[in-house]
DNA sequence: GACAAGAGTTCTGTATACATTGATGCGGGA
DNA sequence: TCCCGCATCAATGTATACAGAACTCTTGTC
């Protein structure tokens, strides 16, 4: 694996993980230094986070983590919900119906689980990822899951502010399984319909959760690390 | 301007414009060589295009130029449907109706010239351009306007594929009037409709009218110029 | 004659040195 | 006391050298 592969990874987690808090400088200097390796690589890392938008690229001040506000949560859901409700449809109409069965047969077992004394977030985690994997794979449209993949990541980010209530994780399991029958079906109205009530529930449940802080503070100057 | 931005830059026209056909390898030293600067501004370069999707990174063997066939073409038209509707959605929630009207009344010129003698070409592209600015300043969602500029990048590849009918170019600014006209009105469903209406129609000129060809051959594998 | 192994070559990936640009702080003047 | 301008400096932007890996061509063997 190249230097550079690593170094963006690491960095990338760093910023949806809020270790590196936004308008957090990233000194090419500072990061070759931390990761033991030469600018170079470095410089091409964080090209890619500018490129995803995690980061952006202030003339003569380097790049710095970028902002995140409550405007760009309701940004993110609207592009969501275009993207989300056209590969709902795209995935009904293409889909492999067992698989998506076995989803929401999985997703099932997971709402039981989860209304019982064990919170399994982890599983519940990537037993979602996995059905994203599986509605890229359905709508079979290499730009549509490109999108996708660039969105995650910035949800990824939001979501990580908030902790998710148990019994909203709940419910969020169980409108999964909603839109994972609905594709089994393959019926795109119920599945877009399904999705829309996902999302709504879901950013509801962001926009009611206590968070830490909207707005960053201005971080320190010197790096933190 | 940085010299890695005008490298970007030229290479990005260079494959919009199909100068540089799709498998085509983008080696280092060759475009450091062409652009006259050394090979690190010419990788940023060349990371960039590969983030954008206009160029692929084959393990050993360099960048080359993505290919574009016929299942692409179907594949962006459907993420278009999908970003284009929320975005005329949008902009009709929170447009400007001045400019909007402005934008309308212009096309409408548009069309009664090109219904004349004279086919000014440049000029409609150019207000078509105009009016997607519009659209994105409207929606106010800078994660949309993004998804919406790297997908433009591929559309304007495929549009230079075939040469648009002069009555096609009539009706497709009839239509974007009309699109005009309803985000002007603030009316999500009719503006959301008259995308749809817009976008069928694109899509079905591009599929009928004779291209070059979709599946490029296999390129030299010396470099052309 | 075909296939496999090896050496040569050419490419990418990384490190480092140099140039250039923008930020910062101090001093002078209004 | 505030503002403008210049010098200093630090960080980015670029060039180049080196190392490692992959592809190709050649050669030998079956």
């Amino acid at each position: 694996m190249r230097a550079s592969d690593r170094a963006y990874e690491a960095l990338r987690e760093d910023i949806v993980e809020w270790r590196l808090l936004p308008g957090q400088v990233l000194g090419e200097v500072e990061q070759s230094e931390r990761f033991g390796i030469s600018r170079t690589p470095i410089r091409e890392a964080l090209s890619r986070l500018t490129a995803d938008g995690l980061a952006e690229a202030h003339r003569g001040r380097g790049v710095v983590v970028s902002q995140v506000s409550l405007e760009d949560v309701r940004a993110l859901f609207e592009l969501r919900e275009a993207l989300d409700c056209r590969a709902a449809r795209l995935a009904a109409r293409r889909r492999d119906p067992v698989a998506f069965q076995g989803l929401a047969a999985e997703l099932e077992a997971v709402v039981a689980q989860l209304h019982g004394p064990g919170t399994d977030r982890a599983g519940y985690y990537d037993l979602v990822e996995r059905m994203d994997r599986a509605i890229d794979e359905a709508t079979a449209n290499p730009y549509l899951t490109s999108a996708q993949r660039s969105l995650r990541l910035h949800l990824a980010r939001v979501r990580k502010l908030s902790r998710t209530n148990p019994d909203r994780l709940a419910r969020a399991a169980a409108e999964h399984a909603q839109i994972a029958r609905a594709i089994a079906e393959g019926s795109e109205e119920l599945a877009e319909a399904a999705t829309r009530v996902h999302l709504a529930n879901s950013l509801q449940a962001v926009l009611t959760t206590p968070v830490r802080e909207w707005v960053q503070p201005a971080p320190p100057l010197e790096a933190a690390g």
